[in-house]
DNA sequence: GCCTCGCGTTGATCAGGATCAATGGAGCCG
DNA sequence: CGGCTCCATTGATCCTGATCAACGCGAGGC
């Protein structure tokens, strides 16, 4: 087994099991749920801590409460791709039912509730609404996931990075928040393994975004749009060369 | 809007409305759903014949019962991708709720079960069962796209190759079919705009796999399976070159 | 059977992004 | 404040897969 040449994802490699026992640092706390009641906890989360490795036991669903999650998947050789990117509010694990196929981290300071499995059936026949709310949590994931395909399969690295952008820029929009002040939480290897680049072709392509005056980079981590009709041009293919 | 220089999907962008009327050779269906009826009906596809439209009012959603459904989403200057192959049993439309974001064509001579999504609500509240095996489907796809991502992302031309003909293996065993004898009903074109290559690479790669003594072509559209083990670490990037 | 047309294969060349290498810069700890 | 470390950026070169081009082959029509 030799070492990606793609994935330049060094320290994730040395995956411990820091997911085993949190037990000690949650807070108890309790869902209503029909007549009975349903014991979640919350857990804290270091940077690049572990929620779920490949291969663990479904125990919990995690709901994003605060922070961002990668789930992503390894190669034999390392070669690492991040399947989607977890923000407050969103799901890990509804799409499995006994056991993970992918590891599931948090890429900065975040927060998780943590639902037993047990809990679910119960709460999809008693709770009115929640199935419908995995269901469309569900498809909503399904419909980013696909877009995403686009994106790997069909969009040059320039494209992949502005569509990447607007992704943030569109979140920041729903939640509220400023669509022109990008915070970027994770690293260039993280964006890179999610838009299957190199950090160097992430790096290239924003100087790239920089000069044409479509971004202004205000720190490492934080991005200003300063053309988003340019950015949407790019992200769609629609430049006239 | 300069033409594609990836996608050599020609005739495909030529897509005309034969989605609208099919009413006149359905046949009739009535599906027992608790005390009530839901009418389903079925329909005839010819090869290249779409069920779906990008921008169609969901209407209805889609059961494969034979033949093969392509879902594909294009950007505006032609480059497709194809993001899904749907095989009897699925159901095309799961993700949506108001209107496709995509474009759904019979790749061969197929059939498939209209549901009116009226149906839908009834069919979760009455039918057990109905919404749990919904989940289960949008679940499956949810992984496998996501696996789908791995291979875009981050493989060789050559490993999406594997990895797509060991997904075909893989299905024909589910169905009890031999999973050595691989039936290929889309053309070179639809295998490149799955995996995110061109025709010419596709085939280059057929040939290498065929010469490397993994497969052997029976026809273009039929491959015989020589050496499983080879083409799944072929698949997982296991050579240790 | 023969012609035609569309698809698939093969070859030659090009280019986008990976790889290899060096430098820059920000945060952290002393 | 200075040094250290890790990450991001920039530069030089290489290589995989795209593009451009020609040819083969099989299916359908006459």
């Amino acid at each position: 087994m030799t070492i990606s040449r793609q994935s330049q994802s060094a320290g994730i490699h040395t995956v411990t099991s820091d997911v085993a026992r949190w037990l000690g640092d949650e807070n108890s706390n309790r869902v209503a749920l029909g007549h009975s009641f349903c014991a979640t906890t919350e857990r804290s989360l270091n940077p690049h801590e572990h929620i779920v490795l490949d291969g663990d036991e479904q125990t919990h669903l995690y709901q994003v409460l605060s922070g961002v999650v990668g789930i992503y998947k390894l190669m034999a050789d390392g070669r690492r791709q991040i399947v989607s990117f977890q923000y407050p509010g969103d799901i890990v694990g509804l799409d499995r039912i006994d056991q993970f196929d992918y590891h599931a981290e948090a890429l900065c300071a975040s927060r998780v509730r943590c639902i037993p499995v047990q809990a679910i059936s119960s709460l999809v026949n008693n709770e009115p609404g929640f199935g419908a709310a995995m269901l469309r949590l569900l498809a909503d994931e399904l419909a980013e996931t696909r877009e995403q395909l686009v994106s790997l399969g069909r969009k040059s690295a320039l494209e992949k990075l502005a569509t990447f952008l607007l992704q943030i820029a569109s979140r920041n929009r729903r939640a509220g928040r400023d669509a022109n002040v990008l915070q970027l939480p994770m690293s260039r290897s993280e964006i890179a393994d999610y838009l299957g680049l190199t950090i160097e072709t992430v790096s290239r392509n924003v100087t790239r975004l920089k000069k044409s005056g479509a971004i202004a980079l205000e720190k490492t981590t934080r991005v200003r749009v300063l053309d988003a009709q340019q950015l949407q041009l790019i992200a769609d293919g629609d430049t006239d060369e």
